[in-house]
DNA sequence: CTGTCAATATCTGTATGACAAATAAAGCAA
DNA sequence: TTGCTTTATTTGTCATACAGATATTGACAG
């Protein structure tokens, strides 16, 4: 390499340390250097969170739908005034952009991180953290059929985010849950519905 | 440092290249090494899962009910006759470890990491593959009393996961789920215990 | 006392040569 | 072909040297 280089064997050395430090080669004394398999812990959960892909939403929703019930039902009995209030705000949004056919997608996982963060409980909302790309933006969706059941206003959307917000403020653990339990089955529904579609085009 | 430490410099310039690759020190020519900030995506989530904290498993159990307890409900409906045998065979060391006094984590996380499993959905697994390191092993949890009520020979934990797999292996939802959430709200409570007993000593 | 500039010192990066320890390869004998 | 010995290769470390960049110092002018 020296040679090839022309640079000096402590120049191929620093080199040779940096991808020893990324794990990627072993030095073995006597014998030389060898490139690594990737280690298995590069193979992070959720990394193959496939934004385009609904199938990829649909496995992601059942996982998604049990931490949110919970995490609606515990918003509703912990939240604080606060708290309360971002949350009308950013319903307010949304309503604002579905009328103007704007793109809720980034408003939508906003108020889901909402209330997560109103559990009280942070690792409600590094759970949401971990899967949201998985979650959004499913933009690039092609440009199918499928595209427009997805996405531009979603009139089902600010009704059942109303319904859960109302509980929350209610305080009402259990309309909460359904609430919530509600507007992620309709997802689901949604996401099976294009996924059909996609499928005949 | 070559006096410190009695080392060349080029040991020295090799450890401070490992600290640079790993984005901790920066080289300034002419200048000198400097010590970075700690960049923002190195803080994960679940990153600071300390699993000698009790505080911090108790934090995460209530993330991890609301997943689990679905898990078990679909894994009594969706889990194959060779996954039931892996719970089964699995249920069985747990009961020999705990008969002769030995440490039955990892077997119990095992248990659980099958049921994920059986859910068809890998999602589930993933999760718990996240949250692994902040579910076990506590171990160092300190040489106090809190020790003895976490670790040891513990017969609720036989009894509990024998509800669950009898549940899941008859493919009863509601049994699997009310099973999973009387042993995880157990846990919770064994945890609670623990922490009041190290705060008072 | 302050600001500017040049000389000096320091520091990182690179080059070169050397040696020890470990391993691999080659040569050789049975 | 097998097993052992010798040789060659490779990594790790040490020592020294120099270029380029930066920091520090000191002198000087205002």
């Amino acid at each position: 390499m020296t040679k090839t280089y022309s640079v000096s064997r402590t120049v191929v050395r620093e080199a040779i340390a940096v991808l020893r430090t990324e794990g990627l080669v072993e030095s073995k004394k006597g014998s030389g250097v060898f490139v690594l398999d990737l280690p298995e812990h590069d193979k992070q959960p959720f990394a193959d969170l496939d934004a385009t892909r609904i199938s990829s939403a649909i496995e992601l929703l059942e996982l998604r739908s049990a931490v949110e019930i919970r995490s609606a039902g515990l918003a509703s009995l912990r939240r604080t005034a606060a708290q309360l209030e971002e949350m009308v705000d950013n319903h307010r949004k949304l309503v604002a952009l579905v009328n103007e056919g704007a793109d809720t997608s980034e408003a939508d996982f906003q108020f889901h991180y909402l209330i997560a963060e109103a559990t009280q409980n942070k690792r409600f909302g590094e759970f949401l953290s971990v899967i949201r790309k998985g979650i959004l933006p499913r933009a690039s969706l092609d440009e199918g059929t499928s595209d427009r059941v997805l996405k531009g206003p979603n009139p089902y959307l600010v009704t059942e985010h109303q319904a859960i917000l109302d509980s929350i403020m209610d305080g009402d653990q259990a309309g909460a849950e359904a609430a919530m339990e509600t507007h992620l089955d309709n997802s689901l529904a949604r996401y099976r519905a294009a996924l059909r579609e996609a499928g005949q085009s």
